[in-house]
RNA sequence: GCUGAAGUGGUGGAAUUGGUAGACACGCUGGACUUAAAAUCCAGUGGUCAGUAAUGGCCGUGCGGGUUCAAGUCCCGCCUUCAGUACCA
């Protein structure tokens, strides 16, 4: 093959490519084993919904980094996990479906085809063998299998786990639900043993709803009538839908959700110890959003007598108190030891105030103190004590020494059977109140500052207590707020309104009586949907207050607040707040909680705004649910008969009667004895049951798939257990930010629930997270002309206007002929005057404004030339078909913009184009030369001619003018140190992810090479694995001409040997005062002594020294040296 | 408002623990090759001032201070941009 000769010669990408990839497809040359002695390296891109428009550049820079990742890891003697697949059920295709009646299943088929030619064609390192699509029913069968898992599930906060339902089920046999501690629904009435073996079949049923980790809830949602859905928050703008702009009223409906809000506490905290972005952990932080306070209890007035505790102590009292509690005895201190460390409920303080007593220990939630005898007024205290509703328990001295343990076991005993004690007539007095408003508040401290409260108009108190007088306008209020959507409200923050109820609560501490208002500013979705407002401490609070002209009482010492509210919380001492006053914050908020409880009314509390998560939407193109309703209840379809496929439809819309498309299905019916979906005229059968018509939401699939890559082909469990136990975790997963607090926050939840039932082998599904940054899209502009007449010319009849205008054509000026305006509208005007498109007496009259249009930007070259024909002709420009194009210089040159990359603002690049013309090679390099991978960068498509000739610079290493050579000479000194420089640099930046400057790294080694012109194969060789990862193509098809039959791919990565990169000499830069003057090569060898000598004799020294005497010479060995004059 | 990230030539971006600011590219300018273009190769390229030139001076990492022999890098105070989020009680 004679031919070959110049091809070879030649870098042709094109036929090196193809091939390679073909080879790689033949010999399955990236399948992964799930049993290797090498260690394992899990990498994962987030996988890509496959929409219709294919993949543009910014879609692969994630893809490649991980492939380079992956690469090398398989250099470095990894076994490497490397998959791929498709989230491919989602709103496009249904959307697509509605228009055009084609099965979403046949559009999202075309897709997945085109995107896996456009990956195929970068040259990925995947394992497609394990693919995996979400809406495939070997794969969503799985997805309904976690459902049911989950739905048998409930959260044992005791054991801080999720537990099979059955062994919630044994202790309402065996005690009822009084020990039960749970993450469940808040209205749970409490049931014995005895209660619950009598309730019904369905009674118990709905009780253990509650329990479960997916439950059926009414959930008030914004529903389009119009559209038929839910739709979400920012879906609507204005009060109507974004899409077609209907009406959108807020509506309740059942639907399935999830209990994600059991895990708020450990999904915080499993965030210490994985390695993802602070920004990303931040933003979860912020979305489970995690306050402490406390809830609080208000009484609504009922006419009756007020009730208040009396104040106990002084804050002198209070201040020697804190002493006390840091000088303990050695008795005293052996028991705290051991009671400190109880959480919980069971928390203990030291040395508190009960009444005017100091007691030594006591468990506020538990009623329980815990005192040393000998104490004065023993039996006084004890009858005090009890009549507060306090057991007390007593220890010498010497029990607790001799014996502490005995001591805690008498303790945790009290703990757990609480000896009865006669109650107090204060809580009856409480039970007697009708209503009572509950409330969160971050701020117990300034509980004395309330001079109000505030309910959300949807609060469910608000019917009942408002009085006749306020009722037309309360119910007025309502009426106009219920219009706007939760999110309009919250837009806009700053219209005041309100309206009183007429009713009075109780304040708890002070007695007094304060106003109940309902305002739009507190939520319903968050806390209680009441607040206790303190106008002195919360701006919304002060705000409303003013508004309304409701007092501002203030609690805080020496602070102005008659322009505002005071927010801060430290250095700030609280005032005219009873036992709270001249407390700082922290102190403060302790004690006020304490008193709360002590007294009853309230306890401390940790709220997240974290909601459980609603799991059902009312679409056709989703997991349909293994779940149908036998009287009313749903029931779980058994495992052995998922997956429940999807059924076919006429319609993808909801039906006429408003229930989602799946109500248009036919075949839509579980035969519970048949066990198998069967045609809806079977409904009439007693054994046949209706299934669920919604289906799960888009983040269902992809909250575990993940783990399916492990054992992706497995149809008896959703992996084996081998697998799960061998690949365990991802260690580097690499998607976009905007995963944030969906995908990355519902995956790990599902990842924790499977660990807690032991399906998982670890509770975090990746260890490591990058988030790579957007690519923009440089747009290119063209500036249009538009023609107005002045307003008020003179010229009275609107007929001449047009006349003025109507010869104007559509003009379009080249950018660099205006820099203002002004400038713009004299260039049109004097081009219109030139070519007699405009009357000179009409000149003054009319008015040119400029807009920017985008151009599609395959029309422009890298010089911002338009191609002005191009432009015209282009299908999306049929408007400026006759534009007349003002140029400079015979060109038309465009503005540039950097915009998101997107098909509306025409500067989508197609990878495929770039591949074809400088190879996937060179778009892998430049990828990864545009800059940090974290970072959001402009693409501009001009910049690949870089790597692309640095491509062919490396070609040519190897080739000697005419064919393929390299010799076997041993190499030089000059030839090592270069590559070893860059075997060490190139190392790092793979682990440091910072791929932008490796790609410099080996334009910096083949220059160097190229210029000493290194043919060696002991240089070229190692040279070729480096730059594998990056440009898997060339280096292979390298690889094979220096005569290796098998892939690089898994060629050991070359050692670095520090020795080639000693260095004799240093060219050391000499600066005076800090700024350097001129360099000086000296020997490494040399003292500082020798240096100093050598540098103060320079002559070049003693030109900049002008004859003064250094005040310091500073010389750092092999770095600088500075004079200091 | 809050949270986070970032501000360096005409452009994308380098600069490991404070130690020669602008690596590597793009673009631009000039040159070689060519009938010409493309491709390729060579040289120059932060600003400014002085000089025919070699060269030299000064200024330069958003702004204002500070620490240090030495600051893009550390500290204090601002400004701007981007991203996320929000009546969260």
């Amino acid at each position: 093959m004679q031919l070959l000769k110049e091809q070879i010669m030649q870098y042709n990408h094109l036929d090196i490519e193809k091939k390679w990839q073909k080879f790689w497809a033949e010999n399955q040359t990236f399948k992964a084993s799930n049993e290797s002695d090498k260690p394992k390296y899990y990498v994962l891109d987030m996988f890509p919904y496959p929409s219709g428009a294919g993949l543009h550049v910014g879609h692969p820079l994630g893809y490649i980094a991980s492939d380079i990742y992956a690469r090398y890891k398989r250099h470095k003697g990894f076994n490497v996990l490397h998959p791929q697949g498709y989230d491919s059920f989602g709103l496009p295709a249904e959307q697509y479906a509605i228009q055009t009646g084609q099965h979403p299943a046949k559009t999202t088929e075309e897709n997945v085809a085109t995107y896996r030619r456009q990956l195929d064609n970068i040259g990925f390192s995947f394992d497609w063998s394990r693919e995996v699509r979400t809406s495939s029913p070997e794969y969503y069968k799985w997805t309904q299998w976690i459902f049911i898992q989950l739905f048998d599930s409930w959260y044992n906060i005791n054991t801080d786990k999720a537990e099979d339902i059955s062994t919630l089920i044994k202790t309402f046999k065996k005690e009822g639900n009084t020990s039960v501690k749970a993450v469940a629904d808040e209205e749970i009435t409490v049931f014995s043993a005895d209660e619950w073996n009598a309730f019904s079949n369905k009674e118990q049923e709905e009780t253990l709803l509650k329990y479960r980790l997916t439950f059926l809830s009414d959930t008030e949602v914004n529903w389009c009538p119009a559209l038929g859905t839910v739709l979400a928050n920012d879906e609507i703008v204005n009060g109507v839908s974004e899409r077609g702009s209907h009406p959108v009223i807020r509506k309740k409906m059942t639907q399935w959700s999830m209990r994600i809000s059991a895990y708020a506490q450990r999904l915080l905290d499993g965030l210490e110890k994985i390695d993802w972005p602070q920004p990303l952990k931040d933003s979860q932080t912020n979305w489970i959003g995690r306050s402490q306070g406390a809830m609080v209890s208000f009484n609504v007035d009922n006419g009756s007598d007020k009730v208040s505790s009396e104040v106990k102590l002084t804050y002198k009292e209070l201040e020697a108190l804190k002493e006390v509690r840091q000088n303990l005895s050695k008795a005293e201190t052996t028991l705290w030891d051991e009671l400190k460390n109880k959480k919980g409920a069971s928390k203990f303080r030291k040395k508190y105030t009960i009444g005017t007593f100091v007691v030594d220990y006591v468990c506020v939630t538990k009623n329980i103190i815990v005192e040393f005898s000998g104490k004065e007024d023993e039996a006084v205290r004890t009858e005090f004590f009890n009549n507060e509703g306090f057991n007390v328990i007593r220890f010498t001295n010497e029990e607790v020494i001799e014996n502490v343990l005995q001591a805690v076991a008498e303790i945790n005993s009290a703990i757990q059977f609480p000896k009865a004690i006669e109650k107090t007539d204060k809580k009856e007095v409480k039970d007697a109140n009708l209503y009572k408003i509950d409330v969160f508040t971050t701020r117990p401290d300034t509980i004395f500052g309330v001079s109000f409260m505030t309910l959300a108009p949807e609060h469910e108190l608000v019917s009942k207590i408002t009085t006749k007088e306020q009722k037309k306008s309360v119910e007025a209020y309502i009426k106009a707020t219920a219009k706007r959507s939760e999110r309009d409200r919250m837009a806009d923050v700053k219209t005041i309104s309100g309206a009183f109820t007429g009713a009075y609560a109780i304040h708890p501490f002070s007695g007094e009586k304060v106003q109940i208002w309902i305002g739009d500013y507190v939520l319903a979705s968050y806390g209680t949907g009441a607040v206790m407002a303190v106008p002195c401490g919360d701006q919304r609070d002060y705000d409303f207050a003013k508004h309304f002209g409701i007092p501002i009482p203030n609690i805080f010492e020496d602070i102005d607040i008659s322009d505002a509210a005071h927010t801060d919380k430290e250095g700030t001492k609280i005032a005219n707040s009873d036992f709270l006053s001249g407390l700082k914050y922290k102190k403060a908020l302790k004690l006020a909680i304490f008193e709360m409880e002590k007294r009853g009314f309230g306890y401390g509390k940790i709220n997240y705004r974290l909601r459980d998560a609603v799991f059902s939407r009312q679409r056709y193109w989703g997991e349909p649910f293994p779940v149908y309703y036998k009287d009313g209840m749903p029931q779980m379809i058994a495992d052995e008969h998922l997956p429940i496929v999807l059924p076919e439809v006429e319609k993808y819309l909801p039906t006429e009667d408003g229930k989602p498309p799946l109500g248009n299905a036919t075949e839509w019916a579980w035969d519970s004895r048949a066990k198998k979906v069967v045609s809806n005229d079977k409904l009439k059968n007693k054994t046949v049951y209706p299934l669920e018509l919604n289906t799960m939401p888009g983040w269902a699939g992809s909250s575990w798939y993940f783990n399916r890559y492990m054992d992706a082909t497995n149809t008896n469990a959703f992996a084996s257990k081998e697998s799960l136990e061998y690949w365990k975790e991802i260690d580097l997963y690499i998607g976009g930010s905007e995963h944030a607090t969906g995908h990355l926050l519902y995956a790990r939840f599902w990842q924790k629930f499977l660990f807690d039932k032991g399906i998982v082998p670890v509770d975090e599904f990746a260890k490591k997270l990058i988030n790579q940054g957007m690519i923009l899209g440089t747009s290119a502009f063209v500036f249009k002309a538009t023609a107005f007449v002045k307003n008020g010319c003179g010229c009275s009849d609107e007929k001449s206007n047009d006349d003025v205008i109507a010869k104007i054509p559509t003009v379009i000026v080249s950018k660099n002929l205006f820099n203002s305006d002004d400038e713009f509208e004299s260039v049109v005007k004097n081009y219109l005057l030139d070519n007699k498109f405009l009357d000179p007496n009409f000149a003054d009259l009319v008015m040119i404004t400029k807009t920017a249009i985008h151009a599609d930007v395959s029309l422009v070259n890298s010089s911002d030339e338009l191609d002005v024909d191009g432009f015209k002709n282009h299908a999306l420009n049929n408007d400026y078909k006759n534009a007349e194009f003002i140029l400079e210089d015979e060109v038309y040159k465009v503005g540039r913009e950097v915009e998101k990359m997107s098909k509306s603002k025409y500067n989508v690049v197609n990878p495929d184009a770039i591949c074809e013309e400088y190879g996937a090679d060179s778009l892998r390099l430049f990828e990864m030369f545009l800059g940090p991978l974290e970072q959001a960068k402009p693409w501009k498509t001009s910049g690949i001619s870089g790597v692309s000739s640095f491509l062919k610079k490396l070609w040519k290493l190897y080739f000697n003018g005419e064919a393929f050579e390299v010799s076997d000479a041993e190499p030089t000194k000059d030839e090592l140190k270069t590559l070893h420089k860059t075997i060490k640099k190139v190392e790092e930046d793979i682990e440091n992810f910072s791929f932008n400057t490796s790609v410099s790294t080996f334009m910096i080694a083949v220059n160097e090479l190229t210029t000493l012109k290194c043919n060696k194969r002991s240089i070229l060789e190692p040279l070729a694995i480096l730059v594998s990862p990056y440009a898997p193509h060339i280096a292979e098809e390298l690889w094979n001409l220096l005569g290796h039959k098998e892939s690089i791919s898994t060629a050991d990565f070359p050692v670095f040997n520090a020795s080639y990169l000693v260095e004799s000499a240093k060219n050391y830069p000499i600066s005076f005062n800090g700024k350097m003057r001129f360099t000086l090569e000296l020997s490494l060898d040399l003292s500082k002594d020798e240096i100093e000598k050598i540098v103060m004799e320079n002559e070049k020294t003693i030109a900049q020294l002008e004859g003064k005497a250094p005040k310091k010479v500073i010389i750092v060995p092999g770095k600088i040296i500075n004079i200091v004059i």
